[in-house]
DNA sequence: CGGATACCATACGGATGAGTATGGATCGCC
DNA sequence: GGCGATCCATACTCATCCGTATGGTATCCG
C-alpha cells in the first residue's frame, strides 16, 4: 500500500521492482528507467536488482506485461458490464475522462514508441480498445464502415488528448471547462 | 538539393548541421540526436561540430527554432489564403491528410515532450494551430464555446492519428480506406 | 543451532557519448 | 603567394550506465 519511495526496511521481490518501474515510467518516461536510479529509489543497490532480473530489458518486459494484464481486467472489464448499449458509450467517455490517473503509463508509453519492446504491447492494447469501440458504435446504430471510422476518430482524439494535456499541459483547462469538453465530445461523436 | 547522406566534399555551415539534425529527428527521434553520429553521417568528425555549436543543446534549439519558423510561414501561410471560410476547413483537412511528410518532425517531437527544450516550442506551435482552428470553426457558424471545444477535439484527433499511424503503424489502413476516413472526419467534425 | 538458500553490497570492466585541447588543412583576399 | 580567418581531425578527459564477480548478511527450516 506504500506507493511512495520511503526507505521500506523490508526485502524486495521481483514484483516490487516491476511496480517501482511502472511508477517511474509514468512520471519520467521509459528513457529514465535505469537500474541504478531505481535501486537508489528503493534504498538498495544494483546487486539486488541483478538477483531478481537477468537484465534491464527483462524488467521492462515484465513491467509492461504487468501493466497490460492489469488494464485488460480493470479497464475493459468494468466497462463491458454496462448493459444498455445506448448508454455504454457516454458512460465510457465519462469514466475514462475522470480516471486519468491510470492513463499516465499509457501516455508515457506513447512517447516511447521508438523502443522496440513497447511497440507490440501498445499495438495489442490499442487494437483491442479500438475493436471495443467499433462494436460499441455498431450497437449504437452506426453501419459497419462508419462505426470503424468513428472508432478510429474517437481513439485518435483520446490519444491526442493524453499527449496534449498530460505531457504538454495544453489546452490550459479547468474542471468545468473539461466537463464541458467531454460533453461536447459526446454530443459530437456519439450518434443520437 | 541533395537530401541523402552522400560524402559531399564541401565544407559545412551551421545550417547544414541544423537540417541534418531535423532529418535525423524525423527518422529516429530526438533521443538519437548524437553529435558523433551526426558527424559520421555528414562525413566529418566532432571537431567540426564544436566549431559551429557550443553544445549539443545549442544544436537542438537551433534546429527546433528553424523548424518552428518554417512551419509558421509554410504550413499556416498557405492555408490562410483559402478565401471562402466555409470551404476552408474541409480544404484544410484534405491538405493536411495528403501532406503527411512535413508532419514527421511534429510526430517525433510529440514523443520527446520529456525533453525540456522541446516543450515550449510545441506549446507555441500547438497553441497557434488550435487558435487557427477555433476561428475557422467560428467562421463556419459555430458559437464561441462550441468552436473552442470542436477545435480541441479536432486537434487532438490530428495529434492522436499521427502517433497511432506513424510510430505505431496503427490502424492498418490503405489509400482508399484512408480517404474514406478523412471524409468521415469532415462529415463528423465540420458543421453542415 | 547450524547450514542452505535468498537477498544484497562492493568493486570492478567495458561501452558510449559529451565536451576540451591543439594542431593541421583550406579558403578568402590583398 | 603569403597570411589571417575559417573549418576540421586527432587525441584525449570525464561522466554515466549496463553488466559481472564475489563476498557478506539475513532468513528459513530441519
Amino acid at each position: 500500500m506504500n506507493v511512495s519511495s520511503k526507505p521500506e526496511r523490508t526485502r524486495l521481490s521481483a514484483e516490487d521492482w516491476e511496480l517501482a518501474a511502472l511508477h517511474l515510467i509514468a512520471e519520467q518516461g521509459v528513457g529514465a528507467l535505469a537500474v541504478e536510479a531505481l535501486a537508489r529509489q528503493l534504498g538498495v543497490t544494483k546487486g539486488s536488482f541483478y538477483w531478481h532480473f537477468r537484465t534491464r530489458e527483462a524488467l521492462l518486459n515484465a513491467a509492461l506485461e504487468r501493466w497490460e494484464q492489469y488494464g485488460e481486467r480493470e479497464v475493459l472489464g468494468q466497462i463491458e458490464q454496462i448493459a444498455d448499449p445506448r448508454k455504454r458509450l457516454p458512460e465510457l467517455f465519462r469514466r475514462v475522462a475522470h480516471e486519468l490517473q491510470p492513463h499516465r503509463v499509457y501516455a508515457a508509453l506513447l512517447k516511447a514508441l521508438d523502443h522496440p519492446q513497447v511497440v507490440p504491447v501498445m499495438a495489442r492494447v490499442s487494437q483491442r480498445r479500438m475493436e471495443f469501440l467499433t462494436t460499441a458504435y455498431r450497437e449504437a446504430g452506426l453501419p459497419a464502415p462508419q462505426a470503424l471510422n468513428r472508432a478510429r476518430l474517437t481513439y485518435a482524439a483520446y490519444v491526442g488528448f493524453l499527449q496534449l494535456n498530460f505531457t504538454l499541459g495544453l489546452p490550459r483547462i479547468n474542471h468545468e471547462e473539461f466537463d464541458a469538453y467531454v460533453e461536447h465530445m459526446i454530443a459530437t461523436l456519439i450518434p443520437a
